[in-house]
DNA sequence: TAAATTGCCTAACAGTCGTTAGGATAAAAC
DNA sequence: GTTTTATCCTAACGACTGTTAGGCAATTTA
């Protein structure tokens, strides 16, 4: 069975979500991808908010569900860290038109959606806090602003919607082995033990 | 002497491309903040997209301006790399709003201009990769993918504009050193020699 | 003092936007 | 065999878009 009208609508929203911009791409843009009319898109969905909602919280659901199931598995934080970062460039090489639009275009959410969001970016956000809290207490990793050690992995993973490239050579789960090694240890010669 | 009404437009304009993006922001907001008419603008611009390449092309300027001076001046590549971080956390945290369109609405200049600011962009990265080259040279850098490496530091650097507040505890040069810290040596707690 | 320039105005243009109303057609369910 | 459901259509709505034309008043230059 083909996916449903509506999910072919989100998908091709995605996409040109992503390409021009929520605010440029607009209803007759998505309808033509599908060779309907505008209107008949309103069959299906209840209005392009509507659409960009779904994209944003499905993506912010299941990296949610991803973090949360790597702090209750995992004791190790070196291996929490790791797998976390390996399901989060799993799921953005995995959904890249969705995971980019979750990442650029969730500002134009409007109001009592806009905070539902931030505060579930939050909460992911506060998952990776744990893992860094874990590893200082393990005597494994040292960051003592936790929230800017956060914010700088996140945003060396999220920066690969902008360059990630499903035909390069690289696979999704090289690079979170590259991307878990710079994490931990950075641009200096290691030293030999 | 006040800022030229010029600097003024696209001063504000900055400012509500940032809030809204390029698409959202119509001429009239930007007028609205100035206490003028939509139409009043185009007695200093040519149209909003130039307004949009003039945002863009300084703060590429900008950039590139500043990469050049570190490559020339400095010898060793940790303070080549520690440089290139200041300068580039000055030029933004300086600048938030037109960072901010420059990381995020660039992608909506249109055809020749589009051409022209990507071309930019590379040479800015190419600024970075040949530090990453010195320093494996020195013998004290190991990154292997040096386009990997510099996407990532990079992406660690633009995110600033994401979440850096003027307001908040963190000076420029603190946030600059934390993040040298960070990229040269990851989160792996520091042997003691 | 006359001429030119600057900075703004009102009015309007052609086009696009998201969306609704109301109806047609075909397949599925009862 | 009738009703429901899914999917699409045309036509149109009011609002908004970037931009131009043409003119008015104040300031600067000659």
């Amino acid at each position: 069975m083909e996916k449903s009208r509506k999910e072919q609508i989100i998908q091709s929203a995605a996409k040109l979500f992503k390409e021009k911009g929520f605010e440029a791409a607009s209803m007759r843009d998505i309808a033509r991808t599908l060779g309907i009319e505008a209107a008949s898109l309103y069959s299906h969905i209840k209005s392009k908010d509507e659409i960009l909602e779904l994209i944003c919280f499905r993506t912010a659901d299941e990296l949610i569900k991803a973090i949360d199931e790597v702090n209750d598995l995992y004791f190790n934080a070196e291996e929490k860290l790791s797998m976390a970062i390996k399901n989060h460039v799993k799921i953005i090489t995995e959904n890249l038109d969705s995971s980019s639009v979750f990442l650029r275009e969730w500002r134009h959410l409007t109001k009592p959606k806009l905070k539902e969001f931030i505060s579930l970016r939050d909460r992911y956000e506060n998952g990776f806090k744990q893992i860094l809290v874990n590893g200082e207490n393990e005597n494994v990793f040292d960051a003592p602003d936790k929230k800017f050690a956060v914010l700088t992995i996140l945003s060396a993973l999220n920066w690969l919607t902008e360059w990630y490239n499903p035909n390069g050579k690289m696979t999704p789960d090289e690079i979170a082995e590259h991307l878990t090694e710079f994490i931990l240890t950075g641009l200096r010669v290691k030293s030999v033990v």
